[in-house]
DNA sequence: TAGTGGTCTAGACCACACT
DNA sequence: GTGTGGTCTAGACCACTAG
């Protein structure tokens, strides 16, 4: 987790509404309460912690702005099937962002490389240890152009499936954003000259202006994944929305 | 204001916090309660709304979630000061970015044009009619190399006072953010060669790479600006961090 | 010390959606 | 119909802090 995160988070002794809070939120991060299923009703929840149904309404009512579950009168609280957890900084799957421009979509994993976590990583994602991870390269299709570039750490304490997972299904982003949900995230963004190595993959001629996004997730503490996309030249536009209010 | 944000808006009648939340954050953002000022108490708010504090309080605590309040005990609320509105993606104004480099900042003001809006920007700023604006062009220095080209529309009839202030004492941006505060914002982030003109102005050659972010603000419906910020190079990185469940 | 916000209660009524 | 969540009440006690 890093170091800005950290410093947010609170010592003092919580709330019971954030205590509350916290647990369902532990729960349904840990897969406990997997997507779909019907968390327990309010007056379940209020008598389960000997407090007031107002109490849990509390809790519940910030999950469900933060998207973790959804509410639906009469039938109960829900955990979200597909968090949409972008909703601010916009990547939605590569897949469907080719699929959008109207292009047939395909990957192709070009290394694959299962090892021990490096002092390297770690600087490149906070709280990767010297544990096992999956490093992965992908390249993404649309028609007949690459369209992206992945370079890609797994953390396998955090997700031990990935260790013999094909990604023959889909792609490393979408297999992970199903199987191990994140609290925080940081994107870094920059443009650069691709260098040789990643201008031939990419078919663009070296110096080509990408984007290059770094994207780096955690679960609570423990790091999931770290993640490189090159997309070439100024094809590829990445959309940030924001409002203060959540409404 | 964008089309998304335009569908998200709900159109049921609000329930009282709401309502309470809303006439708020409108005076806030009118400049009525202007930072630093205090607002009523709750238990005042209550007596004027005819409800009870835990009403009030609902609505206080999410502003203050929001940022656009800080709530005291025995003191009060307050409208913050400096609104932290870019937490998540994070775009400080450019001067604590180079001054956080440990390079002198200066800027200078390169060409600024009154002028009445053509379809060509309300294309660039949705909600700008054919009403007056301000199109600028500004030039950002760390030390004496030039770190970022600014070009702007500022729309006048949201921020009359912009026609004739001659941002002397402050950047274009920073003097909007501190009067023209926003609810909604946009940021289309590309990686882009540079033309001759923008690489002339950066002193870099045609075709390196640049970081070019378009930032569009909105007050409700009301178009604030938009903006062009170009970074020259791979110097510049953009951060953004996120955590659904703001605490 | 006094007054504010933070939290919680034990009720209540209602709209809505499922049966 | 019936049970859920959405909202609101009229209290209450406490922690914190400004004066």
């Amino acid at each position: 987790m890093p170091q800005a995160f950290k410093a947010e988070r609170t010592t003092a002794i919580p709330s019971l509404h954030e205590r509350i809070l916290g647990e369902i939120e532990a729960r349904i991060l840990s897969g406990e309460w997997a997507p779909g299923v019907r968390i327990p009703f309010e007056h379940e929840l209020a008598a389960h912690y000997h407090c007031s149904r107002m109490t849990v309404n509390k809790a519940l009512s910030e999950l469900a702005k933060a998207g973790l579950i959804e509410r639906r009168r009469k039938a109960g609280s829900f955990v979200m099937r597909a968090p949409s957890r972008s909703a601010i900084l916009e990547i939605p799957d590569i897949k469907s962002e080719v699929e959008a421009l109207g292009a047939s979509y395909r990957y192709e994993i070009l290394a694959r490389r299962r090892r021990r976590g490096a002092p390297a990583d770690a600087g490149r994602l906070e709280g990767l240890g010297e544990g096992p991870i999956v490093d992965l390269t992908c390249r993404h299709w649309a028609a007949k152009k690459p369209f992206c570039l992945e370079e890609r750490l797994i953390n396998l304490s955090a997700t031990p499936e990935a260790a013999d997972e094909e990604f023959a299904e889909a792609p490393p982003g979408s297999w992970l954003l199903a199987r191990a949900p994140w609290t925080s995230a940081e994107h870094r963004i920059r443009a650069r000259p691709a260098d040789a190595r990643r201008a031939a993959l990419l078919q663009v001629s070296a110096g080509t202006a990408c984007l290059a996004i770094e994207r780096r997730t955690w679960s609570g503490e423990a790091a999931i994944t770290y993640v490189r996309l090159t997309y070439p030249g100024d094809a590829h536009e990445l959309i940030a929305r924001f409002s203060p209010l959540q409404r």
